[in-house]
RNA sequence: GCCGGGUUGGGGUAGCUUGGUUAUCCUGUGGGACUGUGGAUCCCUCGACUCGGGUUCAAAUCUCGGACCCGGCCCCA
């Protein structure tokens, strides 16, 4: 995931574990409280174990790069705490990657973090998953030309991202809305399938969505949906908003979600627009797993072997010489025979063996064993590195 | 906040229903057989009943309470 962010030209922050619980409660209302690992300090100081790392991470950029070069784009990988009750695929402490692009609210900057998300999934070998993107200005700017006043509206959002549609259709007939203009807002949330469906409905948002269409045809994603009922709660989101899902997961089935929005203003920086997103990074794990899939086994090039006490001190040399060249090197510090070190060489998926022993040195030389094949090479001491290197 | 299941060496487990001698097996650790050659085999070693109260001659086992873990709701920035 770091590498996929590092070619995309993101570049890797890290921010403290704990913040000021205001930071969380600007974010997202004092309720949050609630799910928080919230606590006074000795000081008396309210802090939080973050919940999340958006607003860290917008913290951060508005305390110490608000004048770096725009578009900033961030990275970040870390724990978060939540206080809710664990099941599968929920923990109180969980792992977050997410990514941020900070400066530009065109339709290309969104893309370019869906690319991003969807990248990182290839890369890591998930196979199947699904992205759904939205646009929250569609159904906001519908209730507001219906005259939804702005205290209502995030209400029935809310109702609507749920598909809780009797709900939603009382407030929005509280509100003063017609049957027509109800019936047709549902709709709209239930407007899902390929770019086509975008025919339904007009305006910038269309077009901003369109756009990031095109680039994303560009990367040759295509596991990628409309969906208008995309709705992602809170009111700090601006425009665009995905999800994305991994099916094999069942009930806690998302595993990135994202979007546009703008928070430095309320952590006492100018307004700015962002897009960006988070990566469930311990579901994502479990989505892998399910798949089936195999954790690359860890081995090392090299394992120093010296036979006998008097040749400890060269193998160390050896050990030092190789490591200052690049090469992934261990060596035997318990003083092991030459079979229980083999053995332990095998055990820690050693590619090759350098024995060090008497024998050797005595012509300036060590055996080189490769612990795949079984050969061995009589190499001299001062053409080690360079055989090694081949 | 509600509900269900669970907790035995480092990991995985048997034993619990029907209380009773040294708590089973696999794996792992360290050592040895084997200070000059790994993946095998054999031997030795290390290492556990979640905590507290109760019942009992006797509790891993029955009982009550707590902690923690797993899972299902609620919620989910």
């Amino acid at each position: 995931m770091r590498r996929e962010a590092a070619l995309f030209g993101f570049r890797e922050i890290a921010t403290p574990i704990f913040e000021h619980t205001e930071l969380f409660t600007l974010r997202s209302g004092p309720n949050v409280v609630e799910e928080i690992y919230a606590f006074q300090d000795k000081g008396g100081r309210d802090i939080s174990l973050r919940p999340e790392l958006t607003a860290p991470a917008m913290r951060f950029f508005v305390n110490e790069l608000s004048s770096s070069a725009r578009p900033l784009k961030m990275f970040y990988f870390g724990q978060c705490f939540r206080y809710e009750r664990p099941q599968s695929g929920r923990f109180r402490e969980f792992f977050q990657f997410g990514a941020e692009l900070i400066g530009d609210p065109g339709p290309e900057s969104d893309a370019e973090v869906i690319a991003l998300a969807a990248s990182i999934m290839r890369r890591i070998g998930l196979k199947q998953y699904t992205i759904r993107i939205g646009h929250i200005g569609v159904l906001r700017n519908m209730l507001a030309e219906a005259g939804v006043g702005p205290e209502a509206a995030p209400l029935i959002l809310q109702k609507l991202d749920k598909k809780e549609y009797e709900e939603a259709s009382q407030r929005m007939r509280d509100a003063g809305m017609d049957d027509e203009r109800i019936g047709k807002v549902i709709d709209i949330t239930n407007t899902v399938g390929p770019v086509e469906v975008l025919d339904k409905i007009s305006g910038d948002a269309r077009e901003h969505l369109l756009g990031i269409f095109r680039v994303l045809q560009a990367y040759g994603i295509d596991n990628i949906q409309v969906d208008l009922g995309v709705v992602r709660g809170l009111d700090y989101y601006t425009g665009m908003v995905f999800e994305m899902d991994a099916p094999v997961l069942g009930a806690e089935k998302q595993i990135c979600g994202g979007g546009s929005y703008s928070l430095t203003e309320l952590f006492g920086g100018e307004k700015t627009f962002s897009t960006g997103f988070g990566i469930g990074f311990d579901r994502t794990l479990l989505a892998l797993e399910k798949e089936g899939y195999q954790a690359p086994v860890h081995s090392i090039d090299v394992y120093v072997l010296p036979v006998g006490d008097s040749t400890r001190q060269e193998a160390h040399h050896i050990a030092a010489q190789l490591r200052r060249a690049g090469i992934s090197t261990d060596i035997d510090l318990m003083g092991r025979s030459l079979s229980k070190s083999m053995k332990y060489a095998n055990g820690i998926n050693a590619r090759r063996t350098v024995i060090v022993g008497d024998k050797e040195m005595a012509q300036g030389s060590v055996t080189v064993r490769d612990m795949v094949t079984g050969e061995q090479t009589l190499v001299k001491r001062e053409e080690l590195l360079t055989f090694l290197e081949k």
